[in-house]
DNA sequence: TATTGGTAAATGAATACTTACTTACATCGC
DNA sequence: GCGATGTAAGTAAGTATTCATTTACCAATA
């Protein structure tokens, strides 16, 4: 290194941890194949994160700061913030990928973001008249925005089309839309 | 071993497998463990099942062979049939588990069963229209159906209720069902 | 029927290699 | 020179996989 900068060393190692941890996971992770990739080494991984767990815990805060950050929430219009969801995941899967295996691996960091649950949660409460619903709904509009990058390509691609072209893309993106809007209305509807 | 069963000592470590990889996934699964839980002992996994991910990919199968056994698709009601997915994932969240890592840690795998999707995509097809929109529709029916069992505690639990309790699982449940009924009647009023 | 030989099933321990984590040492900026 | 930052080479504990051997079972033979 011929610049000395703890932050930046810091920031190279948490870039690297975020793309291994979404490749491989926790267990499968490597500590030294994400101290070369940050172009440092395994001591300063240590230094900075206590060890491995701590390492992706801090990857893991790291990709839902960063996806709250890029898709604020819009309690007025749930069907497009999940649309908006969807591409934020299908243009970058590491986030959703982190998240998902912190909630295999590691569920209490997983739900460790209390408060940004909290506040959607009461802010789509308004809407459908309590709390409980306004729970069961957003699980389910989550659920529908990450489906496609969580599907196996198999099924993605059992209509014989490329699930790739962006035709096909552009055509999920609205059932997803149209589908969070049904349910929004259902619930706002019927209470 | 008393008795000498081939058949008998290839299922107990099936069974191991599964438990072990629902839990803690390929990479951090141990074979030894697996010996051990099924009663066995290392050398007959290899035996059996050639390596660690080879005996992965026959849990795997397994798990998916259950599940598909366990809740058959019924096109004709697909709220129902996501209703019946949401229990049997709530009572034993095994085969949902090892289904989602086989996703994460060897997509190739978990994209195998394409004679399964083909007839479900098929079945649901003659109902939606066109077989891109059964895909699209299949997708975020089945997500519906895992959502609450691959959320985090903190969202579920963000009503200030208790997530495991049989009311609030009732609760859900039923939004599934309506959610997916709300979704098909759309996508069968508008081609 | 008792003996023998063959084979599938099972085992404990060794092998070869990884892997998280540490230590001793070097170098930079103040 | 001194604390902060960086590096390379260890170390001890695991870990998947293989080896050498034993055990149970079965059937043919004498």
């Amino acid at each position: 290194m011929v610049v000395r900068d703890a932050e930046a060393t810091r920031a190279r190692i948490l870039e690297a941890a975020l793309a291994e941890f979404a490749a491989v996971g926790l267990a499968g992770a490597r500590v030294e194949r994400i101290a070369a990739e940050a172009g440092s080494n395994v001591r300063m991984i240590y230094a900075y994160f206590g060890n491995k767990s701590g390492l992706f815990d801090a990857a893991v805060r790291s990709a839902v700061e960063t996806m709250a950050a890029a898709v604020p929430p819009t309690p007025d219009s749930l069907a497009e913030w999940a649309g908006r969801l969807f591409d934020f995941h299908l243009e970058d899967p590491t986030a959703l990928r982190v998240s998902l295996w912190a909630q295999l691996e590691r569920p209490a960091v997983a739900s460790e973001p209390m408060g940004a649950y909290l506040e959607k949660t009461l802010a789509v409460a308004t809407r459908v008249g309590s709390a409980r619903r306004a729970v069961d709904l957003l699980v389910i509009v989550y659920s529908i925005a990450q489906a496609w990058v969580l599907s196996p390509q198999g099924l993605l691609a059992a209509d014989g089309s490329d699930p790739s072209s962006p035709e096909r893309i552009v055509s999920h993106r609205a059932a997803v839309v149209r589908s969070v809007a049904a349910i929004v209305d259902l619930e706002v509807s019927q209470p």
